[in-house]
DNA sequence: ATGTCC
């Protein structure tokens, strides 16, 4: 099914538009060049064009530059929906690892002092700091070897997101202010099931596996001096990355409310309905319920509570990290959150729509908000300057730091992309790319990978991924976000 | 992405 092939136009820059057809009630926006849509080879458009006909969508719905397929809903979209004209809201505009993000830090450490974290340590029990961090911050499949919470201790985490982690010891309070929503969403514990909590019981504070990281990187360049220095870095100073979500008990959130959605779905007439609600939608996948439903709030206050826990594992991810450093130069070595910020989540903002104000429940699904420096939503210190955006790479070329317009919003309700995206699916990398070569060449380019599972090194190399730099480029030239600095990875842990 | 299937 292409059909969106016959109706797609140029929009100017690197937007390329879809008009609407079929059941469509908006058209589609994809950052793109004209080539990388005619090599689109996965169902990401299609699922875009999907999306445009959900219940209560405005605007349009829009494709980032990182965009590549889901589950129903494509990676690199953004929906919005009136949540008070039809708008729904739909876990699988989420996606399964909620509030996925990305947190950098920035290390009182310039890249003259790598050699002290990459050399040996003569003396018996010393070590190279790498294997040194990778032994406090599990990663990999286990749901374990994290932080063990007591059932009171992770219903504050629920309830209070990084706050709740600072007073237990696993972040510094002075952190908060550099965090989305300052690292908590108006989440309560009540609404996330016993399983699931189950889940995130001894979690706190993992990696886990696919493309999440914690990565030592280097400021390599600079592209906006008074952006940089507004987020507090500069060219050749080291910073941390952490790059995870919420783990298995976000995982748990999304399979119990998509599963129960989906029940409420019947197919006739090759379209899927919900009785209930009297709405449709084109792929069951998309199952939804309207924002102000009953079910649609049950998941939105779970979904904040999980988004919640995901804002206090990277900070526990952050505590080890200090921990592991402290230990290893042998006194205290100051770490600063930059910035923290989540690419899937879905939340509830005021955005002006083809001329009016409306309230959207807006879908990030790998998607980074990307606000101007003069909305209400963020501290005054981004005045005049934008937000940062927060843009993981592959392990092996490197990650960006954007911002936001300098005022006002941007035309994909204040969003920007999310990272790389994949160019090879994981099987295929697997096949056709060698792992230890990989390591081997990318230790000699001076970046050493500590994986858990040999398996990552092929699924997670750069071939595999698109080509960040063009996507970086696009999502620029498509007046989303600008570049501010190009971060290098150096030592990096993998699942 | 995920105790790669409760």
């Amino acid at each position: 099914m292409q059909d969106w092939k016959r109706f797609l136009e140029d929009d100017g820059g690197s937007v390329k538009r879809i008009k609407k057809q079929g059941r469509m009630r908006v058209d589609a926006l994809v950052v793109a060049d004209e080539g990388h849509i005619e090599k689109s080879n996965d169902r990401s458009l299609e699922q875009l064009t999907n999306t445009a006909s959900l219940p209560g969508i405005v605007g349009e719905a829009w494709g980032m530059a990182d965009l590549h397929q889901g589950y129903g809903f494509p990676i690199g979209g953004v929906v919005a929906t009136n949540v008070e004209d039809e708008g729904v809201i739909s876990p699988g505009g989420v996606g399964f690892d909620i509030n996925c993000g990305v947190r950098l830090c920035s290390i009182d450490l310039s890249f003259d002092d790598l050699g002290s974290l990459i050399r040996k340590k003569s003396g018996s029990g010393s070590k190279e700091f790498g294997n040194r961090l990778k032994g406090r911050v599990p990663s990999g499949e286990t749901g374990k070897g994290g932080h063990r919470l007591s059932s009171g201790e992770l219903d504050e985490i629920l309830s209070e997101g990084a706050k709740a982690a600072a007073e237990l010891g696993l972040g510094h309070y002075e952190d908060l202010v550099s965090m989305e929503m300052n690292g908590r969403l108006d989440g309560d514990s009540g609404s996330v099931s016993e399983i699931a909590k189950r889940r995130g019981m001894s979690a706190l504070g993992s990696i886990g596996r696919g493309n999440h990281f914690l990565e030592i990187q280097v400021i390599d360049e600079v592209f906006d001096e008074a952006a940089a220095k507004s987020f507090g870095i500069e060219e050749g100073r080291l910073t941390a990355m952490v790059h995870t979500g919420s783990r298995g008990l976000g995982y748990q959130v999304c399979s119990e409310h998509v599963k129960f959605l989906e029940g409420k779905y019947k197919k006739t007439d090759g379209t899927w309905h919900a009785e209930e609600w009297e709405i449709g939608v084109a792929d069951i996948q998309l199952a939804s319920a309207p924002f102000f439903s009953k079910d649609g709030q049950s998941y939105f206050e779970a979904m904040k509570a999980a988004g919640n826990y995901a804002f206090a594992n990277r900070s526990a991810v952050t505590q080890q990290l200090r921990n592991a450093l402290k230990d290893h130069m042998g006194s205290e070595v100051d770490i600063e959150v930059v910035y923290d910020v989540c690419h899937n989540i879905a939340r509830l903002e005021e955005h002006d729509v083809h001329g009016s104000t409306c309230s959207c429940c807006v879908h990030r699904k790998g998607a980074t908000r990307a606000f101007g420096g003069d909305s209400p939503s963020l501290s005054g210190r981004f005045s005049g300057v934008g937000q940062p955006v927060l843009v993981p790479g592959d392990m092996g070329t490197s990650s960006y730091v954007l911002a936001g317009p300098e005022g006002g919003s941007n035309r994909a309700f204040g969003s920007s992309c999310h990272g790389a995206g994949r160019a090879l699916s994981r099987r295929d990398a697997r096949s056709k790319i060698d792992g230890l070569a990989v390591k081997k060449e990318l230790e000699e380019k001076g970046t050493y990978i500590y994986e858990t599972t040999e398996r990552c090194l092929s699924e997670e190399a750069p071939d595999a991924y698109k080509d960040i730099d063009e996507v970086i480029r696009l999502t620029d030239e498509a007046g989303l976000a600008r570049p501010v600095a190009r971060l290098r990875p150096l030592i990096v842990i993998k699942g």
